[in-house]
DNA sequence: CTATCATGTGAGTGACCACTTACTTACAAA
DNA sequence: TTTGTAAGTAAGTGGTCACTCACATGATAG
């Protein structure tokens, strides 16, 4: 009865910046320290608010959870440039774009943690999010890898066990650094040179005799490495999810 | 006072027994699903014992966790036989053995999650662990491969670079498997034999005529690669981490 | 037989968790 | 001014967590 302008809390915003606000909180939070691992008390006092409110906001912890996610399964530019390159045929060019931005460019810092995460603890949307994510760059190469062994530029290989390796050695990179903590040993400019000096030298045709000989494709059992028609669909129904 | 002969429970066992049996289930359930995402009744129930002994045989749940860390922490005799093709400078041998080792035999399964887990949520063996039981492959590689290059069989590249690029290939091969559950393309053989041969043909001189004019070494500005002189020393300081 | 002691347990304990309830406040349309 | 409603909160609630305590059991040494 006595209280007259005891409460200030958090001023008002309209739901879509609330939103992005607990969202964001959530995000780093549950990066740093997986989804068991963070209780809904911190994330709502990381985004000034109550507890209350967040629940207003996102019916469940989980929901949260799959709202991070699903927003963070936007597709880069990332493609476009790429795309640019591979018509040239500028092999160096294609496969230093896609390292050079998962190296330093594009690289929220939080977001493989977040992945990794999220396939650890077997949350259910972290297939979509690694397929959208992630599936979509290994599968191009793959696409790429297997027109340039067609017209004779590359050795025959598994394109896609060669898509596999390129960005394995992407990716392991940054699990080196960004979650062992290993302090590089170069710049993250010699690291992606090196990188792909290292791939393409052992791609490219040691002698042009290998060049005629290819319509055997003595693969035999390929499975479907041809390029991802749909790669990206519409982000699945995020906002419920129990 | 109407109790005369109800409690059965697990028969006794002695200390070690027991303690082996807790480490072995809760080794089991943490790589499943993490530290936090793990709770003490279900490893005491896994274990066939109570909740109380299980506190009797370790202080807290952390003291378990660092006591199966601790554990797996023994280097395997893969060495060995890599020492062997090494003198030999049998170099297909040893990045197949290596390549082999990691994605078929002595691969714990849940060694990998475990890994991963305790990187993620900061554990403090999580260093330890990684150091003894996974650096050292890539340490001795480097190795490996800095005396080939010396020896002119090599192309002249970073070899810690080189290194982590092979072994990044073969995690990131088992990270796609086994955490992000993608089936397998092609069978586990194949898939060894692809990445050291796409791996070796970067690494090999390209002509003959690279193998004089090494002694030049135009690298200039080479970082810190020359093989770990203590390839096992102490390890640089990274141990924070609450 | 009995005292000892490691091995074992059921039944807690307080702390903290995800989530709810009952309420207030700010603001804009009527 | 009234009033409908979205934005906001303090104070819970039941359940679960890591961890404890008082006591039971059985093998064995004297």
């Amino acid at each position: 009865m006595m209280r007259s302008s005891k409460k200030v809390g958090a001023q008002k915003s309209s739901g879509r910046e609330r939103q992005a606000s607990i969202i964001a909180a959530a995000a780093a939070l549950f990066a740093q320290k997986g989804f068991n691992g963070t209780t809904t008390r911190e994330i709502a006092k990381t985004a000034g608010i109550s507890e209350a409110l967040l629940f207003k906001h996102f019916p469940t912890k989980r929901a949260l959870y799959a709202a991070i996610l699903a927003e963070k399964v936007q597709l880069s530019e990332l493609l476009a440039a790429v795309q640019e390159a591979a018509e040239k045929r500028d092999d160096g060019r294609v496969f230093t774009l896609i390292a050079k931005f998962r190296i330093h460019r594009g690289a929220d810092p939080s977001l493989l943690r977040l992945l990794l995460f999220s396939a650890l603890e077997g949350h259910e949307l972290s297939d979509m999010f690694f397929r959208n994510r992630h599936r979509v760059f290994y599968e191009y190469l793959a696409g790429y890898i297997a027109r340039r062994m067609e017209e004779g530029a590359f050795r025959r290989v598994d394109p896609l066990l060669a898509a596999q390796s390129f960005i394995g050695m992407i990716v392991y990179h940054r699990i080196l650094h960004e979650i062992f903590r290993v302090p590089p040993h170069c710049s993250p400019e010699d690291a992606v040179a090196g990188y792909v000096d290292l791939f393409l030298a052992g791609l490219r045709s040691r002698s042009a005799a290998a060049k005629r000989g290819i319509r055997k494709a003595r693969e035999g059992a390929r499975p479907g490495y041809l390029l991802p028609s749909g790669a990206m669909g519409r982000p699945p129904g995020v906002g419920r999810v129990k």
